[in-house]
DNA sequence: AATATAAGTGAATATTTATTCGCTAAAAAA
DNA sequence: TTTTTTAGCGAATAAATATTCACTTATATT
């Protein structure tokens, strides 16, 4: 009976592999050997590389959507509720780099398949929900949403780059600034 | 004698294969095809993969910077200025979005070594010294310098990215909308 | 022009890396 | 318990890829 266990293994070990070397470095003897299994186990769970990487991408990806709405309350009002999800994912990327830098080379990457793309993608549909009601209550500005979010995000990824590399510590009041930035941005 | 020209024809065919296969999946055979010449050529021109991938990852950080500043002028007033600069890079990323890609890939590569890494880190003090301006002019927060510049370029890589693969028009309405997005985020 | 030096070639080689396979050990089914 | 199935192994194989090298062609030097 394949191992919940040795899934989570294997994920982990490619994780710390690519955040050291890239998914160009990381040949599947190096995660074997990270994960303590032999090559040929990696094999008996996952088809190939590629479908390692895959399943990997659409389990963080699935993770990540989960982790933003962690504690989110739909009935609050609507600013508290906004700076809630964005801290939420500004504290997992930082909290859990290593998947944070996986997706994010994942993106650009001929491993991803055309197929765990689009399901990627469609991860996103909450954000546009969230930027709808902002912009229905005239808090944001009435800007194309896809704009908006990627300037969102965008900020915020390299943020998280930035604050990770300089080995700054993540204070209270360095994060509610960094907030403070993206919203003055945004509001109405 | 060695030829110019020969190192761009490499060069423009690694920002090509790059962008379509990853640094993962160019090889020199690839590339050589690409450009147009033999394998064994590229070992004329430099000593191996990493070399050629280090040397055009510095090429284009250099070329980044001085497209950025292209016809700014240091005595006009800040925000005008500052907005010169921005739309040069938006610009220009959008234009070159091969060479964007590129660099975007090499920064978690394990190709590019230490010493390349520090170089282009020190082609980032006009920006440090621009933000300064603002910010002793009393138009910018007084938030650190890191924060802001991550900011900055964070939003806008992630914009060039969206505008390119959403396949929207750059229109002047759409770069101004977007620049203020940026202005009011940073705005004292 | 003759000679020397350097660029250019691509098939051959060396290296690296994904994948397979015969086997053993463990677990499930009978 | 016996049998069957499945997980796990890692050396062996196959495929892909970087790099070299003996040779040719072009360019510079005398």
């Amino acid at each position: 009976m394949k191992d919940d266990k040795k899934y989570a293994r294997i994920f982990r070990a490619v994780l710390k592999l690519v955040a050291k070397k890239g998914l160009a470095g990381m040949t599947m003897g190096d995660i074997s050997k990270e994960a303590g299994i032999a090559t040929g186990t990696l094999y008996v769970y996952f088809d190939n590389k590629d479908a390692l990487i895959n399943a990997l991408f659409a389990a963080c990806r699935e993770n990540s959507v989960a982790v933003s709405f962690r504690d989110y309350d739909p009935q609050a009002p609507f600013k508290p509720g906004f700076r809630h999800i964005w801290m939420n994912i500004l504290r997992y990327r930082l909290q859990h780099f290593e998947e944070f830098i996986f997706l994010e080379q994942c993106y650009h990457s001929p491993y991803i398949t055309a197929a765990t793309r689009e399901k990627a993608r469609q991860l996103a549909e909450p954000f546009y929900a969230l930027i709808a009601r902002g912009q229905a209550e005239q808090l944001i500005k009435n800007v194309e949403k896809d704009l908006l979010i990627t300037f969102i995000i965008g900020s915020m990824n390299e943020l998280v780059k930035q604050i990770h590399y300089s080995g700054a510590a993540l204070t209270k009041a360095r994060m509610s600034t960094t907030f403070d930035l993206c919203w003055d941005a945004i509001k109405a």
